[in-house]
DNA sequence: ACAGTAAACGCAAATTTGTTGCGTTTATAT
DNA sequence: ATATAAACGCAACAAATTTGCGTTTACTGT
């Protein structure tokens, strides 16, 4: 199944509409291999693409229902990939190089478990960033 | 000793000028128990305080010399707070609450460590964010 | 197929958070 | 005491995201 109508699939199962810019959005997340920003998500649509504020709005209804996550880098810039694990909570950790300032999700591995750091303290969800240098980004 | 000696202490180690203001934020942030944003600060600051830009000026010259960290939590406010281990990484995690947004330094926690996550992947440095509900907003 | 309705959209303006430029003041070393 | 670089204040700027509001469109049920 092509990504197009796989987007569709994911969108009619969290209860959305499928308009053709939210279908496009999807499938381009389905696409990537890193977290996208809004900005990043813009400049892959189709000409007469869909205006910021609805691609904003689109990726604010997608974390709502849980089909994507939000990664939070430090640098002020939100991006968002499709979760493998079907909730908006965080299933792995995310590496962010400092050179290249690229995002990577690492899905194979695993995060460690902190229950009650400290007495009292309910711990739900866990988001872990390791930054460094990507393979690409190192002296050859 | 009081803050205000300490922080002059601090300063002058680190080889930062000890003027009434840096004296004052460095004071601010010992006395607090959680990382604080530049507004939080601006708000402790007595009378006559200083300009806001002269408090960020402050707070990178800190992080610079590896007296603070810098806490990011995602809801895009910069939170500062002193470090125990005398460098600007983390050396622990950090507890968000989802009710109340309060951050606290989880001083006691080890992070585990991720030394190559994935082939050619090197990590520098490790951010841990825990997010859940604090004692204070916990139902009674 | 058709109408009603709430969701999605586009555009303009606003908000939030942090940065830059520049002229003035001040802490500190000599 | 003086020189000098660091620290400061103020105004303007900048980037990312949000809000308001009127219009369009996808779906639901005839
Ligand atoms: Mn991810
Ligand atoms: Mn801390
Ligand atoms: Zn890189
Ligand atoms: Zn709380």
């Amino acid at each position: 199944m092509n990504s197009l109508n796989y987007a569709v699939k994911i969108l009619k199962k969290a209860g959305l509409r499928c308009t053709p810019g939210r279908i496009e959005i999807v499938s381009i997340l389905l696409d990537s291999e890193h977290p996208l920003s809004q900005e990043e998500i813009t400049a892959e649509l189709s000409r007469n693409g869909l205006d910021r504020v609805t691609v904003y709005r689109a990726l604010e209804a997608f974390l709502k229902v849980g089909i994507v996550h939000r990664v939070e880098t430090g640098d002020r810039l939100w991006r968002y990939a499709l979760c493998a694990c079907g909730s908006r909570k965080h299933c792995h950790p995310h590496f962010v190089c400092r050179e290249c300032g690229r995002v990577e999700c690492l899905t194979g591995v695993k995060l460690p478990t902190f229950t009650e750091p400290k007495p009292g303290y309910k711990v739900e969800e866990q988001e872990t960033y390791l930054k460094g240098i990507c393979p690409e980004c190192a002296e050859p």
